[in-house]
DNA sequence: ATTGCCCATCCAGTAACTGGAAGGTCAAGC
DNA sequence: GCTTGACCTTCCAGTTACTGGATGGGCAAT
């Protein structure tokens, strides 16, 4: 199967397969012009790779993860490991967004939208409501 | 003031500061030795920049922010557009977050965490679950 | 005078792609 | 059989927002 077939597939751009080439997540066979051929299982590591980078992997984890995959020897609880302390990650981010946008909307808020020129979301951000 | 002192006053790595001053964004006069120094001025917009990037804006929505902070005939409402569309970002994010998380913990919850090679995560993130 | 820390510049690298140029391949239509 | 256009190839460069490291000068204290 082309590239493009396989990026029909996996909703990857075939650049960002290429790149998956390039860093050896996945390579597949050359035909004879010369064209990469993916076989199924290449399309499986790569939907692989799509969904894991989307649920947030990082590029190397994502390659440890597909290790363990291919490890028929690894441990189920190896990759439950993996999976908790993402979620660890995943909800500090969502804790910081949260106070993110909780002062953004207070800005917003105590912020008239009028023309007048001095802003509390401004001074705000300068730190003057703090006074720090 | 040198830069290690404003570093220090401000929570941003002289090195950051430096590239804020190669992108323009913060241009301390330079003492006779040639070392950057830095006013109160100069502390303030870094402190503004600390503070709306960790807010989650990009550096040249801080551009804008701090163009805005120095003109004095910017309106209020120009200040809050930019907070809100932020705010709306903010939200989408917190969404994927949470999208993200609950996966995670649906496979987490399902998996065993044992020695058994077969893992319900791994099957999952490679799209048997789903037969895609 | 030497030690050790601070400062300077410049070059290169990071993550994870993305864009674009230059050129080869292939299937379809005339 | 030739052209057209889509698709493929490689390589080089750019993106964001820094970060690290090499090299060398400045400065304060012992």
């Amino acid at each position: 199967m082309n590239i493009g077939a396989a990026a029909a597939r996996t909703k990857l751009p075939p650049k960002t397969i290429r790149y998956y080439e390039d860093i050896e997540l996945v390579r597949p066979t050359r035909a004879a012009n010369g064209y990469r051929d993916y076989s199924e299982t290449d399309v499986h590591r790569l939907r692989f790779l799509q969904r894991s980078r989307s649920l947030g992997f990082s590029i190397e984890e994502c390659r440890s993860l597909l290790s363990l995959y291919d490890d028929e020897h690894r441990a189920s609880s190896d990759v439950k490991a993996v999976a908790l302390e993402k979620i660890g990650e995943v909800e500090r981010k969502i804790a910081e967004l949260q106070a993110m946008k909780t002062t953004l909307s207070r800005l917003v808020d105590c912020c008239q939208g009028d023309e007048r020129p001095d802003c509390p979301i401004l001074d705000d951000l300068a730190g003057r409501g703090k006074g720090s």
